[in-house]
DNA sequence: ACGTTGCGTTGATGTAGATCAACGGGGACG
DNA sequence: CGTCCCCGTTGATCTACATCAACGCAACGT
């Protein structure tokens, strides 16, 4: 995992002009709800970028100079512990937000899974702007609400929830972010490694294995090329993440 | 458990004018760093109640009307699964926050773990308040970051660590909390029940116990009356919370 | 004073998932 | 075109923690 560097050619296109107006994800993330004149103003801070996957953006501890948003491709966050263990705290796909930071610090580190597209805004006048446009301080409010409450569920999924409960649980999640996303849910799309997949969910590599095979075998779903999961009972599967 | 219930006598005392200006917690809370006249409007909107311990404020998926500030005492926040599973996602005590959701409806249920008292703000009016006052928004926002933060250190630890590490990091923070609401640290004021804590960090209460006594074996903690826990080795504890 | 109840602790046993190990296939690269 | 390496899968075994069970004690009501 290569760090991410501004000046490394290859893993970067030059940084353009990016027309915000025309952005496809706008509906979805930050820059949903601004006004003309508030768009036009983060249009003048943001730079996007191309990121080739498995490159760190920024890690840990870092101080939080910038905050993102991914236009395409797939993000994950995580934790460390000083032995290695990892948790992943979340996956962002196109239209997710991440930076927010507490005392100037990133919380966790940030990594491409994919290759990806990203814009980027110097938190310092991202500042600025939410003073002068509370539109867009109430909009990140929504977006840490909502981030809360999923955390809140991650929470229980780790904490309470059996290997099975879990696998399902996330297919179902996934399948629901590409439909606000505006994709197909159906097959998934799976862009994350099973290592990713048992670092998000608290369990090894050889458990997400076996617990997909098992699924699989019960006829719930099937794995197809190009980590595609094709849910085939979802009712099933519903009812298998909830325990019941 | 019995519910909540406004009318009920006993339970709450007579809805109180709170001065707000006098609030002992202020500093730590949603209130803090209010200007004269914001702060007086908040207290137009506020109603401070005490609750008895052992009872829901409010429950998951009712509509959330409110937003709630602990004053004093001991609240806990938590999920369910269908078949009773709990997952604890939090414990707040005087000057925390508690009652942001998303789409109108509370993720979690609250619950008193000991005897409380709360000041309750309609949503309603939060809601035009913070649109009159970005600094109150700018308020709640910087708290649900900071939620945020500490919900991602709980995955961490829900996801990967043993149950050694948990306890010694539930300890450790508790003991940092009290600092921060300018408790004292030492011996750690640990209010709730076993099965509360095993149901905060994904254990059983016969782990929660047996790891109690390990720890007492081990010299780095001392368990008191009324339950206190005297923290022996802090930095022997802060190494085995980080799995070092 | 005496049962009852709830909580914490401790012991014996069970098991879900971790760990250790081996293998096969696909993609990158000389 | 072979070699290497990474990834996913499967099998065998281990273990941390759950489960099942018993008991002491303090708080409470009668």
């Amino acid at each position: 995992m290569p760090p991410f560097d501004l000046a490394r050619p290859g893993s970067l296109s030059a940084l353009e002009v990016h027309p915000c107006g025309a952005c496809p994800v706008r509906s979805l993330t930050v820059c949903a709800a601004l006004e003309e004149e508030e768009l036009n103003r983060l249009a003048e801070i943001v730079q996007t970028q191309r990121v080739d996957s498995n490159h760190t953006i920024f890690a840990e501890g870092d101080t939080a100079l910038n905050m993102y948003n991914v236009t395409a491709g797939t993000v994950k966050l995580y934790k460390l512990l000083p032995d290695g263990r990892r948790q992943i705290t979340g996956f962002l796909f196109s239209g997710d937000f991440m930076g927010l930071s507490v005392n100037d610090r990133y919380a966790y580190s940030g990594e491409t899974v994919t290759a990806t597209s990203i814009c980027r805004f110097p938190r310092r006048k991202m500042d600025q702007l939410m003073d002068e446009f509370p539109k867009l301080q109430r909009r990140l409010f929504s977006l840490a609400s909502n981030e809360l409450a999923a955390a809140q569920d991650q929470m229980l999924l780790l904490g309470r929830k059996t290997a099975r409960e879990k696998i399902a649980s996330f297919l179902l999640a996934l399948s629901q972010r590409a439909v606000r996303r505006g994709q197909k849910d159906n097959p998934v799309h799976v862009p994350m490694s099973r290592a990713d997949i048992a670092d998000y969910l608290g369990l090894t590599t050889e458990t997400v294995s076996r617990t997909f095979t098992q699924l699989k075998a019960a006829g719930m779903i099937r794995l197809r090329e190009g980590g595609r999961v094709l849910i085939v009972d979802r009712t099933g599967l519903f009812d298998m993440a909830e325990g019941a």
